[in-house]
RNA sequence: GGGCAGGUGGCCGAGUGGCUAAAGGCAACAGACUGUAAAUCUGUCGGUAAUAUACCUACGGAGGUUCGAAUCCUCCUCUGCCCA
């Protein structure tokens, strides 16, 4: 699939939102040079969720123009943290947390990215080996001026909020790779503008020619205000069961449902914006769902939601709960931990959440006994066959 | 090394001796309504106790003063700023 460079330009700057040195790039395409793709990943989170896939996407479709992809697992650099967007210093992380989020990312990227087109590596193999000598080397390139020109950077340090040396490594350290693995074009959010043109900085310092800089915008997440991300809690993960991912599309608010479907989608959005909105939620759930899942799951996803929350049915599988001998329903719900204390079970009966069957429990001390067979609902969402 | 300012509930952020389990906001949860786990409105939101009252735990850590401390004192610890 050869296409001519003009369209292969304007397929990688689809979306973006940034396209710096687009000019150099333009070269190497000319020369039928096939582009090696850096895009690194922090695997401080084990689970991608769609904040990651924009980029992911975006990758792939590098991949479709026969480009070659350079994933970074950031192994060593996860032992600093990226500050990027960040108001508060991270801690450090330990070896075994991160071997594990290695781990989870070898098991996720193939679900979006052609493993043959793949070359995996962590940096972990270069950095280690660089040494003290070979870090103050890279460190002398960078001032702390040309730091704190950053804007994140520069907001904490205004702000009086503590920024730790480690955090001035890291970018160091990211552009370093670029210069390892001999990048054409590097990829990221936003926020990564200032890493990713560190990695320009040691290319033509090396006398090489500088990577190309793509920046995608960065999805928000569920509550949609902030950057989607695992340690705010507002992700959806694509290996979530499809049930929770759909159930999460439909929490969305109606404005960041349109944003979605332009950042995650092929969609075409005067259509989407015809459709009813709770129609069209809907459907996102669902095409977000199969990209990931087999399309049975997201049916099966849609028709699940549609029985248990528009017809009030139950769902297909539950929890269930075995009783021994008749229990207050207020030490069941705490038990089962559906309420975290017995008070919330309290305040879940009080509030008129509880239901046991058909009937609507309103005494705090209700119980029920074993061979009742009863289903216990608490609030929308919570199920629990009592036996 | 010296000086100053700070560390409050999941987060942000008030609070300078009792009326403080701690204003307000966000998040979360429940109810109503609906077009959805949207939006909106109402309520709840440390634990135990069936409400009120009560008790326990809690305002960086450890002690102390006091009838009584998140609030005062001492030491420690962490962070920021300024001076060197």
């Amino acid at each position: 699939m050869k296409k001519n460079i003009e369209e292969q330009l304007n397929i990688i700057a689809r979306g973006s939102e940034e396209f710096i040195g687009k000019e150099e790039l333009k070269a190497k395409l000319s020369a039928g040079k096939k582009l090696r793709v850096k895009f690194g990943a922090d695997p401080t989170a084990p689970d991608l969720h769609l904040g990651h896939t924009v980029v992911m996407e975006k990758l792939h479709q590098f991949q479709d123009l026969g480009h070659q992809i350079v994933f970074i697992i950031g192994d060593f650099t996860a032992m600093i943290g990226d500050p990027s967007g960040r108001t508060s210093e991270r801690p450090v992380l330990s070896k075994e947390a991160i071997a594990e989020s290695v781990k989870g990312y070898r098991e996720q990227i193939f679900r979006i990215l052609d493993e043959d087109k793949t070359e995996l590596v962590t940096n972990s193999s270069w950095l280690e080996a660089l040494g003290t000598e070979g870090l103050i080397r890279i460190a002398s390139n960078y001032t702390v001026a040309q730091m704190l020109e950053r804007d994140d950077f520069s907001k904490r340090y205004q702000a009086g909020n503590p920024i730790s040396i480690t955090e001035f490594i890291y970018p160091l350290l990211q552009g370093y790779d670029s210069l390892e693995v001999e990048a054409d074009i590097e990829i990221g959010g936003t926020d990564q503008k200032f890493n990713l043109l560190v990695g320009r900085d040691f290319q033509r310092a090396a006398g090489k020619s500088p990577q190309a800089i793509l920046t995608m915008p960065l999805l928000e997440g569920t509550d949609g205000v902030k950057k989607m991300s695992k340690s705010v809690g507002n992700h959806i993960g694509i290996s979530e069961p499809p049930r929770e991912i759909f159930g999460k599309i439909m929490s969305l608010s109606d404005s960041m449902m349109y944003r979605y479907y332009s950042l995650l989608t092929l969609e075409n959005m005067k259509e989407v914006q015809a459709l009813h909105p709770m129609e069209a939620k809907k459907r996102l759930g669902e095409l977000i769902i199969e990209k990931y899942n087999p399309r049975e799951e997201a049916v099966k996803a849609r028709e699940e939601f549609e029985r248990v929350f528009s017809n009030k049915e139950l769902p297909d599988e539950f929890p269930s709960f075995k009783l021994e001998a008749p229990m207050k329903i207020v030490d069941i719900l705490f038990e089962s931990g559906i309420a975290s204390s017995k008070g919330e079970a309290k305040r879940l009966i009080k509030q008129g959440g509880v239901r046991v069957g058909d009937a609507r429990i309103s005494d705090i001390n209700a119980s029920i006994s074993p061979g009742d067979m009863q289903v216990i609902r608490a609030g929308k969402r919570n199920f629990l066959q009592v036996e």
